[in-house]
DNA sequence: CAGTATCCAGTCGGATACTG
DNA sequence: CAGTATCCGACTGGATACTG
């Protein structure tokens, strides 16, 4: 007789609707570009403004304010400002958000894996479609 | 008045980087919310399209049909179409599709684990600010 | 240096209607 | 049932200019 082939599929067993909504909500909130790249180069430390700036290369000052607020908001992020002049502000991870490394690193390993796969699936499909 | 900065640069400052960026840009496209939502359901099994929009509530047709199309083009999900009347066809994660569950619950599971600490940091934060 | 405010072009995505 | 096409309001994010 034929075997049943066991698929290796990892599964999400019962309150798979309930992991979803959580994840859903939290990629909104942590899954965006610049939250990646902010949490990425302060894990090597806390940073300045625009040492920031110049390690995440491309983000405009608007979009690294206003995705640094976000971050402090949720307590990943804290924002430590010098009464100096010129003025001296410092970020640095809080511990939930060094817990949130982690994760990403799978995630960021994954990628590092598939995206050749992903890339000549692409191609594959441009090729087929045009 | 002469200052010359020595910035402590930590080792690996390039794969580093090259880890932010493949990040960046596979979370650019698995990152969104309805992608996480059909691997998600599609990680229990094959589905046909409407029993997709139902099992994920609040998507529009016209957003789950670009969500496959998508993902179907990264060559993660797979689309099986029967010349039935009516119509049938089945979407079901490819083998690159299902590996992507494990990082996906990883962050799933930080999700789970820190949204009440983040609900609280917000709500906190909103207390000083307002 | 760090941050805020304003403008506005481009994109996203829902609603709707129509086809095989 | 599955998919396509069109419209259009809402939101996004970059550029720019100004403040402490």
């Amino acid at each position: 007789m034929k075997t049943t082939v066991t698929v290796p599929i990892p599964e999400l067993p019962e309150s798979d609707h309930h992991n979803c909504r959580a994840l859903g909500q939290i990629l909104d909130r942590v899954g965006d570009k610049w939250t990646v790249m902010v949490v990425g180069v302060l894990s090597r430390g806390p940073l300045r403004f625009n040492q920031m700036m110049r390690e995440i290369g491309g983000v405009s000052h608007r979009m690294l304010t206003l995705t640094l607020r976000s971050l402090e908001r949720d307590g990943l992020v804290t924002r430590t400002a010098y009464a100096t002049i010129p003025p001296k502000v410092e970020y640095a991870l809080t511990d939930a958000g060094s817990s949130l490394i982690e994760p990403l690193r799978a995630l960021s390993n994954w990628a590092i894996e598939y995206r050749p796969v992903i890339d000549q699936a692409r191609a594959e499909y441009d090729m087929r479609v045009i």
